[in-house]
DNA sequence: TTAGTCCTTCGATCGGCGCCGAAGCGTCCT
DNA sequence: AGGACGCTTCGGCGCCGATCGAAGGACTAA
């Protein structure tokens, strides 16, 4: 008697060490080769390429070819979400050795999630905007107050389009490393859209962390009061 | 470098078959004993106390000992919730022999969905509350109307409380097999709530499935227009 | 065309883990 | 008390699947 989602299947994929590596390195939002891949998980190439390729059949991964390269990326904002629901369950790594703890110390500090800001600025940064009065929580949603609304404009974001999004506008996101609520949704998307624009934050190369530029550290101190 | 969170452990949990199983029966938001969970699962109850042994290290789970029961639950809603979003990313399984169609039939029907209503019964309520201007929609959530407030009163829930849980008021869950979304949250809980109080529905001993009493059928065609 | 990447397929190896039955411990019924 | 039941621990078996190296196809740049 079947009379249950077939779970095992999508958790065996995401089970296999390997294949968990690339997909946290994938939910950084960006589209990687199989090298890369292979070489953020410390495998053969050919145990790279067997691992996406379940991963391609399970429908966790695409493809896009590209003359020599095979560029993979998730295969959709619901895959993002449910590895995001995930790692809820899982506790913060705890970094033994000094080289791990300095990377995760970056990586709480600020990274991108899938989309969006998370670690402590993207917490702090909603913080500071509910707390000037630029979004109100509405259960696990925000709403843009009437203040909010020129600030947003001010700052360049359309909300309108984020409003039109098929999409979430300003979802709560549990904030992995954090524990505490951060701002995803179409508006957290366009939010850490503009911080790049502005070049107030910089991604750094195939990583999820990101960089708080001295523009950007002294901006959000005149804009939100933020200090770091 | 560890930048990731360490997806696998937890996904290796939920991998297994029979772990899978007892999960999604769980999933239905009673607590089960060792044995039911084994007879579910198709295993050895030696089999099944090594996979809840593992379940509860995990903390996927939780234990109560009660004499010489023991009865396990999930460990919280956030493991509901990261079921439930993995559940999205599983096609509805197909359902081959006939026994498993019809249960597989009834369970797309009525079903809880941890402590709420789903299935075609849950989507079609939705449905007839947002028609009937009760609800609203909001994003991911939903506002209750003018009129609302006054359905749900004479229906006997208590929105007041329902507002002061600690967690999503209305929250729109996306439905394993209809692929639609039904209603979540406090409010969807209470709503499940007083339709099992009146007998409208009954919950079935170690099923997810429901039955549509003969009383809830014509009262859900008076109060929502609703044909079955 | 030729050389150099990128990636996959193939074949063989090996280790981890699920599986069960038997035995043991604690709890409940009579 | 005695016996039945619920559940766990232990020991040994067996299998699935991850792993790698080597070889082959695909594409690019000269």
């Amino acid at each position: 008697m079947i009379r249950h989602p077939h779970f095992a299947p999508i958790a065996a994929l995401i089970a296999e060490p390997p294949r968990a590596v690339m997909l946290a390195e994938l939910l950084g939002g960006r589209a990687l080769t199989a090298t890369e891949l292979a070489a953020g998980a410390e495998v053969a190439p050919s145990t790279a390429s067997a691992h996406l390729a379940k991963l391609v059949a399970g429908s966790l991964l695409s493809v896009e070819v590209q003359g020599r390269h095979r560029y993979y990326r998730l295969a959709g904002r619901e895959v993002a979400r449910a590895l995001e629901t995930l790692g809820v369950l899982v506790g913060p790594p705890l970094g033994e050795d000094p080289f791990e703890r300095a990377a995760l110390h970056e990586l709480r500090f600020a990274r991108t999630c899938y989309d969006h800001l998370a670690g402590q600025l993207g917490v702090a940064m909603r913080c500071a905007l509910l707390e000037r009065g630029i979004l109100r929580e509405d259960g696990v949603e925000h709403r843009v107050t009437g203040r909010g609304e020129a600030w947003f404009a001010a700052f360049g974001v359309d909300l309108q389009a984020a409003r039109r999004a098929r999409r979430s506008f300003a979802r709560r996101c549990l904030d992995w490393t954090e524990r505490r609520p951060h701002l995803a949704g179409a508006l957290g998307a366009a939010l850490l859209g503009r911080l790049v624009d502005r070049a107030w934050v910089t991604r750094r190369c195939n990583e999820r962390a990101l960089d708080l530029t001295l523009a950007g550290r002294s901006a959000l101190a005149r804009e939100l009061g933020l200090r770091f």
